[in-house]
DNA sequence: CGCTTGTATTCCTTGACGCGCATATAACGC
DNA sequence: GCGTTATATGCGCGTCAAGGAATACAAGCG
């Protein structure tokens, strides 16, 4: 599992914190420091593991580093999330449908676990 | 943010394939012990966490302990990470515009001021 | 050239986590 | 009741990661 670091990157509430904060926009590292109330070598070693878990990219303007997300390893997650979106499917079907299709593997059909 | 166990819980890979196992059936604390190579204690004490971060739920059975997947959490998961979808999509959208021209940072040679 | 701003890295300490061991608790069978 | 099976918990230890202070590196500006 080469995903390892995406979890533990996002296992830390700070640097979820930073990711939701670069969903809004890119954003520097002077930017985040003051928006996450974290100190300065702090914040960057939280952007250095964000960086080498692939989740967010950096771009150099001057002085400055802007950071960004990159958006593959969302899909990473995604993919993970999947198998689990199908039993809950099964759980809530109750409740009608979720605003997502995602035109992925057929539909594991009404499987029904057969106690042992 | 009260799911911060949750991201606690799923950044061990013990607890990640114990929630794998689980995903396939139902299964009791001796089967999940023997699939996982664990001790019984620290299988003990891993199903604990991923009890108390609402990830899985038991069923007694005679002296035996089913653990089961609890789909709620993948929900909320899936509502974390539901924002982020939306920027994946984006992206594959405007492919090949501005965000893409820069690969990464090109590294620059260790230049120093360097006067004859 | 210094000087200032912006960011990364190093050292160190502390606290949390995981594992192995032994033991405690609970339910079944006799 | 007793013993056995099945699971949970407490303890001690090693390891790893997070935070802070100081510092190093890089880029612009005078």
């Amino acid at each position: 599992m080469s995903d390892a670091p995406l979890w533990t990157a996002l296992a830390d509430p700070h640097r979820r914190a930073i990711v939701a904060l670069l969903l809004e926009r890119p954003r520097s590292v002077g930017e985040i420091v003051e928006a996450c109330g974290l100190s300065q070598p702090s914040t960057s070693k939280h952007l250095k593991v964000l960086r080498e878990a692939g989740l967010v990219r950096v771009r150099q303007d001057a002085q400055r580093r802007v950071y960004a997300l990159d958006p593959a390893p969302i899909a990473t997650l995604d993919a993970w999330l999947a198998p689990y979106r199908a039993l809950w499917n099964k759980s809530l079907d109750t409740l009608g449908r979720r605003l997502d299709e995602t035109p992925d593997a057929p539909e594991p059909p009404h499987r029904r676990t057969d106690p042992p």
